[in-house]
DNA sequence: GTGCACTATATCGTATACAATTATGCTTTC
DNA sequence: GAAAGCATAATTGTATACGATATAGTGCAC
């Protein structure tokens, strides 16, 4: 769709095969949350819904299961990811573990028409911030990722650019389950900050920026234990 | 044949489906440089050999191909990944960011028998080296990848744990194309460097040990461009 | 009325079948 | 003899079919 969706794309043949487009679309709707954490995805209703066999249905989940976006349980069926709390605690922990070193790679090698992509992706987020409907809540949502994913495109490394794109909507992810602020992509300020260090050279800032960026997100999530488990299992279909 | 399958299934769940064993079986197989790269993998021939149907063979390749260690070709059939200079760079580069990160979480988390654990793997790791045959190779190939998988099991996060699967699986792809020495595995002296800096809680150090052992190791690559790249298309099947 | 057993239905797991595409080899022509 | 074009074979892409497993609904016994 856009330019950053396009830069993903590893190796993408003109004509992507049926299974692809349709975990694309499955995937995007999961990260935008349009599909809720524990709904049923079962595999003829995405065969029908997307006018293919269940063949195609069963490829689309399985490769989002990889993704750890689906959750498919052995003769039960696939399922919208619904990750647990300490799933969530590893997921900001990685993002922790990681953002710093691509951050780094991405401010050593960023060119000036980079930077004003950034700056032009913080505009159009700040935008939808202030539009009210749900479809730009959902857009915003987007961006708000894609600020995270265009440094990891920068860095230069498919593999964490990879990497990051499994992060960022695994996050998509918990934010809709545990976030409490109805601002759920809280960071639009800080996203600024970190680029104007990267544009001033102050590495070691916008590392420390994005670091308290990632937490600051976390933080607004309350990953409290929920009753018991198998209450969860009860709703997920 | 299932003699085949049985030889290559270590821990063989009986829960899991077919086409995870298969795939397992086959990704062993490739970390153990039995298959090299660049080897056709026919989904018929798959199929054949662990007498399944073209289904799971498909299913496997999949599976391998979202982990790098196969790449599919569309219309043309699925491949053993055969890793440009570029994309070994790349896995290295990965590494380099998040094995010190790793190192720092288990350092803080581990056990004195965790530490126990990580000596007899490493002590395998030697008395392997010492031995002479094929399939001592093979497994010490397997040893001096899972010291690195063993570390990122004591940190305790999954998600940084499958990254690292990934990331070893496909460093033994790297090696076996462009290694030089014939010691490919040539930090074990480094692992042991490692642990000790660990126990004596030297965390620093354990660090910038790691970060060396694994410049080492890329070091001893020779990742010159070969040829024309079509050359390599002439030979992958 | 409650609990268990059994059947019925829906969904998944796997195999097979057919269509589409690519690779191969032969023939033909210059 | 070399190159181009067509026909044939091989392989992948996708759909359908059948068997296996789990879920739920019903009826019976107590």
């Amino acid at each position: 769709m856009n330019s950053t969706a396009d830069a993903l794309q590893t190796t993408s043949d003109s004509t992507e095969t049926g299974a692809q487009q349709i975990r694309d679309a499955i995937r995007e709707a999961i990260v935008e949350r349009r599909l809720s954490p524990g709904t049923k995805l079962s595999e003829s209703d995405v065969g029908n819904l997307f006018n293919v066999s269940r063949t195609l249905a069963r490829a689309a989940l399985q490769a989002l299961s990889y993704e750890g976006l689906v959750s498919v349980e052995k003769n039960r069926g696939a399922f919208v990811a619904y990750p647990s709390p300490e799933e969530a605690r590893q997921i900001f922990a990685a993002r922790r573990l990681v953002e710093p070193g691509i951050l780094k790679e991405a401010a050593e090698r960023i060119t000036p028409s980079q930077v004003q992509h950034l700056k032009q992706l913080l505009l159009e987020e700040g935008r939808l911030m202030a539009e009210r409907g749900q479809t730009a809540r959902r857009a915003e949502i987007k961006a708000s990722g894609d600020f995270h994913l265009m440094l990891a495109s920068i860095s230069g490394n498919l593999i964490m650019q990879r990497f990051m794109e499994e992060l960022v909507a695994r996050s998509s992810l918990v934010i809709a389950l545990y976030g409490q602020s109805s601002v759920s992509s809280c960071g639009h300020a800080e996203h600024g900050d970190v680029i104007a260090a990267i544009e001033r050279k102050d590495i070691e800032t916008a590392c420390h920026l994005m670091l308290h960026h990632i937490s600051h997100i976390e933080a607004d999530l309350d990953l409290r234990e929920r009753k018991s488990v198998g209450l969860r299992e009860a709703f997920e279909q």
